[in-house]
DNA sequence: AATACTTACGTAACCGTTTGCGTGGAGTGG
DNA sequence: CCACTCCACGCAAACGGTTACGTAAGTATT
């Protein structure tokens, strides 16, 4: 049942027959009432359906029970995905969560975050802040809490953040490509500044490496993680090559997808002429057809794990790791088959 | 730049040698100020960094600045691209917005809304709240200002919520089907007891009354929104039925390509041998193939316009209409064709 | 020039909670 | 039986703003 108006502390105690400091400790559980007034304050407050007022309890104590999330657009599945972990944790432990998003603007995520100091929360967690390092810094050193997740540049300073393990994931559908006998091997990368942009670079570098093969810098493009048509005229352009690939990973689902209609476009088969991988196993993935080959990240532990991480961290422990990092996985699909010989 | 703690009134009070309360008036734009204190203390204030601490305004005034959102599932398309335009609009009204999610479970969304007047925010968006109408209209009554996008139930009571078109939207997804050529069109709904439902298929019932037809019970098919492999079982027994029907209009685009799936799996041709329409526009809806033709659903508009009454509501104005229906738009892609003649 | 009115500001109460400190009474030990 | 401790509770001062009211100047009115 939904009420509405609910009593204050001062209405409890008038009723109850003590003072407002007796009702705040009983209510509180902190020592100094018999367990007989206890009990029977507890249950006016049941009855009364007494909540609180918990910006009267903000002023008072300083902890807001609010903490705050910043990303850059919530309709994308990714953010979405994450924010979704983050919001479990944060509901189960008891506290609310403000939403802000910074629409990839810069100027709008430093407001954002001006605006969580201004507003009182007790922390933050910010996905794909656009604040450089030094500035990030500054902010945790200024005592501030909050957990980077998915970060725009590798943090060196010491501060919690959690990514997936790009370069790893990177390097099993790499490998994975390989392994079927691709040696024509395309990229199509997100914005070139990003982490986890170099982070998949490196892995797939890592496992050419390992295959004594180097990358076709003719077969590297980049794109961009959410345009429009992302991926679309990069793999169409590919796919006309003289000596075209035989393979494209994509190093987002979305690009890939991209990659799939420009497959369409120029009639070229996929799995059986170009094999395409994603990363990030998006809902779509397993829709499209073929059913995409992807790298799955932990989006939704990556949330959780972020929102453990700030928990702990508000409430004054070191939290376990400084820096975590989720497993990503290989999922096979259709998408990807052995080379044909030419 | 980022800014660590600001400084109170009082701090600006004793710098500029006046009052908190002059400090309060000049800041807040109140009348009693004299021009030159109020721009000295505006330029005070401009220098620290004062920003005002939000709890005891809150305390004091009553207002929150804060509105709160309820959903189902951040992760799902549908609501996130609602709350990505709700989000907008509150970010600009300089208003915060703090959510909470229900995981469809309805003392989940009491709670919320109980925690909501606790934590005190200035209103409400519900999307797609579990609540009985009744208690809607109780908590409506209660004073509490909130508007609600996609009511399970007709909403009979005056209060302000916001939809599509559904009934309009159905409608001509039937239409298109009918004009094809289509007779047999099966249907894959939604959960029966939902508003949305009911109002879709009441479109489609008044399209075939229209044309002089009338739907055949053995083709209409309950599923859920939001299932895993929503539609796939429905649309598979359809499609293996002796006299199966040329043409599959799931209730949601989820459900389509359950739908679309199951074409494949029974190695039926879409839209050669069976046309199949969704509804929503997801984004998915571009990248499978065939392409679905499907009822876009303006939903970021949805989110904007609820928005919007809210704010209205909140600072006293009565919004222009209880009831926003906003227009549903027919987008024909490469799943519906004429049904092949037997 | 006396009166009334306006303007610019200070004073203090208030919002509802937390918490340090004081106090009376019960319980304990000698 | 007295001092001492401890417990349960009340008192009151914060927290940082807002705002009704009071008041001293300055301005307008006659």
């Amino acid at each position: 049942m939904i009420q509405g108006d609910s009593a204050t502390m001062q209405d409890l105690a008038r009723i109850a027959g003590v003072s407002v400091a007796t009702v705040s400790r009983a209510l509180s559980g902190k020592p100094g009432v018999s367990a007989a007034t206890r009990t029977a304050i507890t249950r006016l407050a049941q009855e009364r359906g007494f909540a609180g007022n918990q910006q009267a309890r903000a002023l008072s104590t300083g902890q807001t029970g609010r903490i705050a999330v910043t990303l850059p657009r919530i309709e994308a599945e990714y953010f979405a995905r994450i924010l979704a972990g983050a919001a479990q944790v944060i509901h189960d432990a008891g506290l609310s969560l403000i939403l802000e998003t910074t629409q990839h603007e810069a100027p709008r995520q430093s407001d954002a975050i001006q605006q969580f100091l201004k507003l009182g929360v007790d922390g933050a967690l910010l996905l794909l802040p656009t604040e450089s390092n030094r500035e990030i810094s500054a902010l945790y050193d200024s005592g501030f809490k909050f957990v980077v997740i998915d970060p725009t540049d590798q943090i060196t300073a010491p501060m919690p953040w959690v990514t997936a393990t790009n370069a790893m994931g990177a390097q099993r559908a790499a490998e994975h490509l390989l392994e079927l006998g691709h040696h024509r091997i395309a990229l199509i990368t997100g914005e070139p500044h990003l982490f986890s942009t170099k982070e998949r670079l490196h892995g797939v570098r890592e496992a050419l490496d390992n295959a004594g093969m180097s990358l076709d810098p003719a077969l590297v493009r980049a794109s961009t993680y959410s345009g429009p048509s992302c991926g679309y005229e990069q793999a169409l352009d590919l796919l006309r090559l003289a000596d075209p690939p035989t393979a494209i990973f994509g190093f987002n689902d979305r690009i890939a997808f991209g990659a799939l209609q420009a497959a369409h476009t120029a009639k070229v088969a996929v799995p059986d002429s170009v094999s395409i991988v994603g990363f990030d196993d998006a809902e779509a993935a397993r829709l499209v057809s073929p059913a995409l080959t992807t790298v799955r990240q932990p989006l939704s532990t990556m949330g959780s794990t972020a929102a453990t991480m700030l928990t702990q961290l508000i409430s004054g422990q070191e939290p376990l790791g400084m820096h975590i990092q989720l497993a990503t996985e290989l999922v096979v699909r259709r998408s990807t088959a052995a080379p044909v010989l030419r």
